[in-house]
DNA sequence: CTGAAAGCGCTTACAG
DNA sequence: CTGAAAGCGCTTACAG
């Protein structure tokens, strides 16, 4: 105990917490305590008794995709800065009392809660929190509030899609396919809707989109089935692995890229720059999302500031080789 | 309180904690209470009543790169099955005053620790992990054990990168070049150690290593400078990302992918298999990696079994279509 | 089988 | 400016 080396005793919790009223000449012999035996105050002891944790747990479906390492890769690092401890909890299956079960477990860790609401496990996890907890939630769209104290951030995926599918159809392409990731929710995704937009506004035909999920096999089927397709001469997809896995597909059928197809992804992952052909795509500031609804979620906690309004990071179209003009 | 709705108090803990000496009809009363208030213990009392706080915390110095995400996802699995908690802690520099300080925050949280020590930071702070505290490593070589109560896990990277070298040397080329993924020591890393042995074994010449990092782009450099020497016929590469660097640098220089110069990787990531030309690489299980490092951590936190000896995972050649004889 | 007591290491008012 | 007291929600022996 630091009390022994100096004199006093909750002096110490005065002097850790810096509270105004220490005397500056004691304060300087506790602190000389604290460095000489190295004290460190208990985290779990401090949590205890003052009810907060300056912890934040980060409920996802996923860790390794590049999207969600990335975003996660955001938040420990605005976390560290605020010394916050950063836990994570995997919601493996969207199945409600699953889902339920990992909302239990991140919220028994006593701090703020950060959502990764992509897909519908994790919506449902955003639905299932409890009222009182502090939470923000990073969605895929910005449809409905979740509720009074529940901010939450997001990138503007349907503006991005729009963009890409307009690079696309600016090329003169016809019409533009989609494979698309999973939607967070029944509905249309955002992604989706942005290439619908994009090509209601040129006129051009409305395909049907083809689901895939968030990995390179996935996209592989899709492409195998798009290349079946001589009219397919424009593909996007809803992320940048499923687009390598679409270009191996068309390779193997035949299809020349970008000259008989062009593609396109989503996310600029480190590696879409040096493929062959490199890939035209959507860059998505994830570290920053990231970051951001840490900031969100330690205004909440700490009441420091009010709530600020839900940042959107602007995406990025990156134009690369996979894109060009259609086969005369 | 479930006391309340029930007749007990600290009965209650006892059945939380399935002690013996409880009647039936009692348990089942306190049961019905925490079924119907949705009561839950509080992890932060529990843990500093107990002093040991069902928590496990990754120290790593990345969480986006396949090898340390995939070993995160399968330590998560495994401290999900057993209800623990887990934390991770990044340490982004080498820098010792910042390892030491982000293993102190790690300690703080006040349960197990697990660092992935596949790098010097990685090394380091597995260093500075006190005495008294659970850890189990997660690293590149099993040169020096840690310590009497310290076990740790590795993937026999030697024993891979030997294995990758011979196929290529097997095909025909007079010898095989090598880009390196950073060592963990200052000394030749495992990966670095086993190429060449393989060369030695077969009396090829033994070029400089080139150094590089752990990204595309790094393969990348790497991969112009070798496409400067006409004599390369063959390249493994220290991971996925950097081989995938160096063949699109091969490619810019008009060298052919395989039939110029072949080139494999390490770690199987989930997109190797559909890159054109798919890669030739090594398959580590890091997820099995991850589970067993938890597994020894929880023997050694639980004091359940005795602390079991480190697992070693078989690595798997996976021959694809990067690799092939040499030009004649 | 089941209470009552003490303590885990802090914080938060309350006295001096 | 700095103690002494009570309490955070549990667990761990100790009594009955």
């Amino acid at each position: 105990m630091a009390s022994a080396a100096g004199v006093s005793y909750q002096t110490v919790s005065r002097v850790i917490n810096n509270h105004p009223s220490v005397k500056p000449s004691t304060r300087e012999r506790v602190l000389a305590a604290i460095e000489e035996l190295g004290f460190r105050r208990s985290a779990t002891a401090l949590a205890l008794a003052s009810g907060r944790a300056r912890s934040v747990t980060v409920l996802t479906a996923n860790t390794t995709h590049y999207g969600y390492a990335a975003t996660l890769q955001g938040i420990e690092e605005a976390a560290r800065a605020s010394s916050y401890a950063v836990g994570i909890g995997v919601l493996e299956t969207a199945d409600e009392a699953a889902v339920r079960a990992e909302v239990q477990r991140a919220a028994d860790a006593g701090g703020g809660l950060i959502v990764m609401a992509y897909d519908t496990a994790g919506v449902r996890a955003l639905a299932a929190i409890p009222e009182e907890l502090p939470v923000v939630g990073v969605v895929e769209t910005p449809a409905s509030p979740p509720g009074e104290h529940r901010p939450w951030v997001w990138t503007d995926d349907r503006e991005a899609a729009r963009a890409a599918t307009r690079h696309l159809l600016s090329l003169g392409h016809e019409t533009v396919h989609y494979v698309a990731i999973p939607s967070s929710t029944r509905r249309t995704g955002q992604r989706t809707a942005g290439w619908r937009d994009a090509l209601r506004e040129a006129g051009a035909a409305e395909p049907r989109p083809v689901a895939g999920s968030w990995d390179p096999a996935s996209g592989y089927r899709a492409g195998q089935k798009l290349a079946r397709d001589p009219s397919v001469t424009a593909i996007l997809c809803g992320n940048d692995d499923l687009a390598l896995g679409v270009i191996r597909a068309l390779h193997e059928a035949g299809r020349a890229i970008p000259g008989e197809v062009s593609v396109a992804g989503f996310d600029d992952a480190p590696h879409s720059a040096y493929l062959t052909p490199s890939l035209t795509t959507v860059r998505l500031d994830f570290t920053g999302l990231g970051r951001a609804a840490f900031g969100l979620l330690y205004g909440l906690v700490e009441q420091a500031e009010p709530v600020a309004p839900h940042p959107v990071s602007v995406p990025e179209l990156i134009v690369r080789e996979s894109s060009g003009p259609p086969p005369r």
